[in-house]
RNA sequence: AGGAGUGUAGCUCAAUUGGUUAGAGCACCGGUCUCCAAAACCGGGGGUUGGGGGUUCGAGUCCCUCCACUCCUG
């Protein structure tokens, strides 16, 4: 059966994307990104993004294309991929859509609730007002504001804490208002191939440090020293992609090289291991494949798509 | 060979100087997830305290012995 997109998960350095690229060459695909971290230009060395030559040989799509200044979100990033399969399809190339950042493919597949944007204004306000005080504070705070959202939530958990938050200031309503009924989703699931990767555990972990030396050897470093001279608020989303702020400290004399890197080597080998949890139990009707399986799952669709 | 010292979780180290069921950090593993998600948060398993013997109501702690490693002397 032809299907309207392929999407391709998986954990970190699993080879997600030399397999899109592989199908895309075979299917006259366009390979479209849904990596949080692999969308912000500063950063194409650690985070991993496609090589120009790559990108030049099949198209690729919301690679390296937001500031590194701005704050991204699993919305802007909705509203960036619907015109863009829509172009492929019309082309008549399959849209490939791959990455590790789940949150992604689940707003694609099941959407997300119509919530009106936060303006940046409100955001930064509700942030100035937090800042340096106690998640179980500003809990206790929601508490009073929106009673049922902050009963969802734990007191320690100050992320979703101040998402309520923003959304009480933006809008004047709770946010459990707003969950609940979800958007159409942009895919229909049942009319997309749906792969993530499962890797040996073992080996990932040599794959995930063996990469990050590599990174290391193609200019990291240099890297992080450009995005440290634009001097951007450090709790920006590309100052804590893994290897950030660990090779920041060794800039500022704070660790050695040696403790950077097992850092950086560290917090991306965690976060293969959130990736395998969320899409063991978030992604439902998802096939888990090892690399055999998914290339020859991905060639048997390529010959759909001549 | 002689002298001194050290052996506790995968790693680094605790254990009030003989007193409940040997703890912590890191690592590892599991989980939660509706717009910063490479985030934020919750939880878990792990030890014959180098081996053996002894003293004691009671030993990681004291004694003997063997083993391993480190340093010093020759």
């Amino acid at each position: 059966m032809r299907v309207d997109a392929a999407l391709i998960a998986g954990p970190t350095a699993s080879g997600k994307s030399a397999l899109a690229l592989a199908l895309a060459r075979e299917a006259k695909g366009v390979v479209i990104n849904a990596d949080s971290m692999q969308v912000y230009r500063d950063l194409r060395i650690l985070t991993a993004r496609p090589k120009p030559e790559e990108e030049a040989a099949v198209p690729h799509r919301l690679y390296g294309v937001v500031d590194g200044a701005e704050n991204f979100s699993a919305g802007r990033w909705l509203s960036a991929v619907g015109p863009i399969i829509a172009d492929a399809r019309q082309a008549g190339r399959l849209p490939i859509i791959v990455g590790g950042t789940g949150l992604y493919f689940k707003a694609l597949t099941q959407g997300l609730s119509d919530i009106p944007a936060v303006p940046a204004e409100v955001r930064a306000a509700v942030r100035a007002e937090a800042a340096g005080r106690p998640a179980a504070d500003l809990h206790a705070e929601l508490a009073l504001r929106d009673p049922a959202t902050a009963a969802t939530l734990r007191p320690s958990d100050p992320q979703r804490i101040l998402r309520a938050l923003e959304v009480h200031a933006a809008t004047g309503r709770p946010l459990s208002d707003f969950h609940g009924a979800r958007a159409p989703a942009l895919l229909d699931p049942g009319r997309c191939a749906k792969l993530f990767l499962v890797p040996d555990r073992a080996r990932l972990r040599e794959a995930i440090d063996r990469r990050f030396d590599t990174m290391m050897k193609s200019g990291a470093l240099d890297e992080v020293r450009a995005l440290i001279s634009r001097q951007l608020d450090r709790s920006l989303p590309v100052m804590r992609a893994h290897g950030v702020p660990g090779l920041v400290a060794h800039l500022d004399g704070a660790l050695s090289l040696e403790e950077a890197i097992a850092k950086g080597q560290a917090d991306t080998r965690a976060y293969a291991r959130r990736q395998m949890t969320w899409f063991r139990h978030q992604m439902e009707g998802w096939t888990a494949a090892s690399a055999d399986v998914a290339a020859s799952t991905l060639r048997r669709l390529a010959e759909l798509h001549p």
